[in-house]
DNA sequence: GCAAACCGAATGAACATTCAATAGAGAGGA
DNA sequence: TCCTCTCTATTGAATGTTCATTCGGTTTGC
C-alpha cells in the first residue's frame, strides 16, 4: 500500500496526460477512468472529487520538484557552480516532463490554486528562496529580494523550458549555456 | 454599431471577470449572461459558441497589448532608453488590468492555444522578436537568437507583473528599476 | 469468511445551445 | 404625422446532452 498503489499512480498519470489534451474542463472522470484502466467508481475510492484529484496531482508534482532542487543542489560547491546545476536540473525535470510543465502551469494560473488545498504552503519555492538568500548574503549575489530573485529564476527556467516543449525553436547546449549565462551576469553582483 | 457593440463590450468585460473568479470550466454561459446584464441567448446572437467567444476575447487582448507595445516604442530614443519603455509600458498594462493577465495566462497554458483560432498568428511577439533583432543587430545586445531573448523578456516582464498582482511581496519603484537593470545587464554585450 | 478494493450501470444536476416569440428601429408611403 | 412593413436585436424557457458522483453488488487477498 505504500509505493503510491498501482491504480492511483495510474490515475494520475492519466489525469495529468488527459489535463494536457483538453484542460480541466474537458477532462471527464469517464475518460480519466477509461485511460487508466479503472472504473469510473475506483477513482472515488482513492479521491474525494474530482478537485481533490486534480489538487493532490498538484501537490504530488510539488514534492517532485522539492525532490529535484534538493538532489541538484550539492553544497560544498561554489556559489556559481550550485546555480548553473539548479537551474539545469530544473530544466531537465521540465524538459523530460513537459506534461508536469503544461499540468502545472494551467494550474497555477487557475482558480484552484488561489482557493482550496492547493494554495498552502510552498516548499518549493521556499527553499529556492533560501538559495538566494544565501548567495545575496555571501554578497555573491546583488541586493535584491530573494524572494524576487527566486521567481524571477523560476520564470526564466519555465520560459525556457516552454520555448522548448513548444517545439517552435529549437535550444542547442550553447544556447542553453548562454541563456544560463545571461541570468547569472544580471543576477551577480557587479563589482566596483 | 461600429465601437464594438456595448453589448458584446459587456459580454467580453463579464467573461474576463468569470474566468479569473471561476477558470473556463466554472463559467456557464448563464453567468456571463447575467452579469452582462443580457439574455444566454444573446450571447450566440454575437458568438457562434463558448469557445469561440473565449477565442475572440482572447485576439481582443493580443490586440491590445500589440498597441501598448507600438505606442511604448519611441524609435528616436537610444535602444537602452526604448528596452526600459518598452518593459514599463507592457508591466504597467498587467498590473493595471490584472484580470487580463490572468485570463491571458490561463488562456495561453490550456488547449485552446494549441488548437483553433487563438494559436495563428502572433504579432505581438513578432514585433517583440523583431525589437530585440535590432538591438543585436546595432550590436548593443549579446548575440543570441532574437526570439530567445523575447521569451525571456517576456516571461521575466510577465512574471514581476505576478508578484505585483499575487500581492504577497510588494515591489517599489526601486526593486522595479533593479529588476528591469537585472535584465539589461544580462542582455547587454559585454564589453571586454 | 471478512475487509478492502473494485466495478459500472443508474441518478440527478448542470449546462451549452436552440428557437419561437417579442421589441425596436428605420424606411417608405399616403 | 401616422401607419405599415421588414429586418435586426433581444429575450428566456425548453431541449437534450454531458458529466460528477453514488451505491449495490462482485471480486480479491488474507
Amino acid at each position: 500500500m505504500e509505493p503510491l498503489a498501482e491504480k492511483k499512480k495510474a490515475i494520475f498519470e492519466s489525469t495529468l496526460e488527459l489535463v494536457n489534451e483538453n484542460g480541466f474542463h474537458g477532462t471527464p472522470m469517464s475518460m480519466v477512468a477509461k485511460r487508466a484502466g479503472v472504473a469510473a467508481g475506483t477513482i472515488y475510492h482513492y479521491f474525494e472529487s474530482k478537485d481533490s484529484l486534480i489538487c493532490e496531482l498538484f501537490q504530488s508534482i510539488e514534492a517532485q520538484r522539492l525532490n529535484v532542487l534538493k538532489e541538484a543542489d550539492d553544497k560544498t560547491l561554489p556559489y556559481q557552480d550550485r546555480f548553473f546545476n539548479v537551474w539545469r536540473s530544473l530544466y531537465l525535470f521540465y524538459i523530460k516532463n513537459p506534461n508536469v510543465l503544461k499540468f502545472y502551469e494551467q494550474f497555477v494560473n487557475s482558480p484552484y490554486n488561489s482557493t482550496k488545498k492547493g494554495g498552502g504552503f510552498k516548499p518549493y519555492l521556499n527553499l529556492i528562496f533560501s538559495f538566494f538568500e544565501e548567495g545575496v548574503n555571501e554578497g555573491i549575489l546583488r541586493k535584491v529580494d530573494p524572494q524576487v530573485l527566486g521567481v524571477m529564476v523560476h520564470g526564466n527556467i519555465i520560459s525556457t523550458a516552454k520555448i522548448h516543449v513548444h517545439g517552435t525553436i529549437s535550444l542547442s547546449e550553447e544556447a542553453l549555456k548562454l541563456i544560463q549565462q545571461i541570468v547569472w551576469d544580471g543576477i551577480v553582483k557587479r563589482d566596483r
